[in-house]
RNA sequence: GGCGACGUACCCAAGUGGUUAAGGGAAGGGUCUGCAAAACCCUCAUUCACCGGUUCGAAUCCGGUCGUCGCCUCCA
């Protein structure tokens, strides 16, 4: 069995993850709160767990992996101490966008179907399980009862807290174990007096103005941020789970919570393994929805750039590096992909449709054995604690390789193949696999007829060597954005 | 106030004790081409912010200086 590193913020060291039934990882994600479309700062995270499960898949385990979408509209400052904010989805509707929306429901159905379109064009794997907390009330009042019962929560006339005096342990997970910090850290929010200590975090708020509410045992409200997340873990992955990962921003609190919530309930270890993604920086600053400096995926697709390329751009750069990201940088993205693409062309004129999916491993020939060598150093990389900047260098390695043969023979094809497959189940970055909405798919079937009849045009021009007819259609073209290659197999043509 | 990251060529960036300091972009030259495009080939840091120290040996370890940035509050 191979050995999958990984930094674990809980010992702050990089180590192997350990699977509790060998060779299947049991893995959780904190997902966005979709209450506006995402950002390419959280597709960085969610990336980043992606290329967790390829790289485990990779080397041969199966993967449980669980990631939520929190449709219920918390508290702005329901973090430390308890709730005194807006709730971010009452914000998002009051505001300009919201108007066209009925209530808050109808706004997160909006925008987690936006969302899971988001994953898909940016060639993310589908979670087994993508639970909502919406539709896991009932488990989460259980849960709130179960802490009470245990001692470790407690209801006050605005809510029910949890008892941070009640665990040993609070704060083993980002370091704020001093109880002095933890009061400088809480200073901001606003205190209910009866909370036993400032830090005591909500479970459950009383309030029967939300515009999303539930009836509990303590009457109309809401549940609090951070129990959804230890409810859904612990339903789909058991008590214990293997992997637990989220933003840089989750270590404290939520994911201290979590802790705390689901370790006081079950009495057992919650989680195994913790990974945080350092936030995306935007030309050299932070970006953040309060600061309003952030693309969102949509911004910069509907700029017409290749959802692939910004795959690459995002993942270009180890996760626990702060990335710097660049209009520039995803430019450069973009003529890479298209270099796994021209491979992927030559290729598809030798094998024929399909090739990808039918793709084997390697052979024992010359190429076969100098691309297995160089997908192993990639798959090295990977498995120590996800160098994507190394993975990415060798798959660019690898396709010069393909490149460099001006004619590829049958069983070169095949090792080529062999190799842009592998490349795409670890990295998902060869731009060889549609990941385009299918409703677009229509249009091009009637153009590419029409460029045909273009190019066959030009063909003849340039046979009579007429390259001023040759060149007009060409130009027209270009200005049309269809982009021409005169190879000698004839003139292919590519939209750019 | 607490915690942490980073400073490598024009730009992005890997490398964290030892042969030639990955890779990409840009730039320059070349092959191919009617010309292009694409692809390929070649060139492009004796040097890793700065100053000391440890060591046979440091971009890599230690100390200091300067600079940039992040988390702890909404946020991935």
């Amino acid at each position: 069995m191979r050995e999958f590193k990984l930094y674990d913020t809980l010992s702050r060291t990089v180590k192997p993850i350990t699977t509790s039934e060998p060779g299947h990882l049991k893995f959780y994600s904190c997902g966005p709160t979709v209450y506006s479309y995402a950002h390419i700062g959280n597709f960085r995270t969610f990336l980043t767990t992606d290329l967790v499960i390829r790289t485990a898949e990779a080397i041969g385990w199966d993967v449980t992996y669980v990631s939520n979408i929190t449709d219920v509209g918390h508290l702005t400052q329901d973090d430390v101490a308890d709730a005194a904010g807006d709730d971010k989805m009452a914000k998002a509707l009051a505001s300009k966008e919201g108007d066209q929306f009925a209530n808050v429901w109808d706004l997160a159905r909006f925008y987690a179907v936006a969302f899971e379109d988001d994953w898909k064009r940016l060639n993310l794997k589908t979670p087994t399980v993508r639970p909502r907390a919406t539709e896991h009330m009932r488990e989460q009042i259980v849960a709130v009862e179960d802490l009470i019962k245990k001692g470790h929560a407690y209801e006050t006339p605005t809510g029910v807290y949890f008892s941070v005096d009640s665990f040993e342990e609070y704060g083993k997970l980002s370091g704020n174990t001093d109880r002095e910090n933890l009061q400088v850290a809480v200073r901001d929010v606003v205190q209910d007096d009866n909370k036993k200590n400032p830090a005591d975090f909500a479970l459950w708020k009383k309030d029967d103005k939300h515009l999303m509410q539930w009836f509990s045992p303590w009457g109309w409200g809401f549940p609090g941020w951070h129990i959804e997340c230890s409810v859904m873990a612990q339903k789909y992955l058991g008590d214990t789970i293997d992997l637990h990962g989220g933003g840089e921003d989750l270590k404290f609190p939520h994911h201290e919570c979590e802790i705390a919530q689901s370790e006081a309930g079950t009495g057992k270890p919650f989680c195994n393994h913790w990974m945080h993604v350092t936030f995306l920086q935007v030309e050299g600053e932070k970006m953040s929805k309060s600061k309003g400096n952030f693309f969102t995926v949509r911004d910069l697709l509907e700029q017409g750039f290749d959802p692939i390329a910004l795959r690459y751009a995002l993942i270009s750069v180890p996760y626990r590096k702060p990335h710097n990201f660049t209009i520039q940088t995803l430019k450069d993205a973009e003529g890479n992909v298209e270099r796994f693409r021209e491979a992927g062309r030559r290729i598809e004129a030798i094998l024929g449709e399909g090739w990808l999916e039918s793709a084997g491993d390697f052979g024992s020939d010359q190429l076969g054995q100098e691309l297995s060598g160089i997908y192993e150093q990639g798959l090295n990389a990977m498995l120590d604690d996800l160098n994507t900047s190394v993975a990415i260098a060798k798959a660019l390695e690898g396709t010069k390789a393909i490149l460099r043969i001006s004619s590829l023979s049958e069983s070169d094809a095949k090792e080529g193949a062999a190799f842009l497959a592998k490349v795409e189940a670890l990295l998902g970055i060869t731009g060889l696999i549609a990941t385009q909405e299918p409703e677009e798919e229509a249009e091009p079937e009637i153009e590419g007829k029409l460029v045909s009849v273009w190019v066959t045009e030009r063909d003849e021009a340039k046979k009579n060597k007429d390259y001023a007819t040759s060149d007009l259609i060409r130009n027209k073209l270009t200005a049309a954005g269809i982009e021409l290659r005169d190879t000698p197999d004839g003139t292919v043509w590519a939209k750019r």
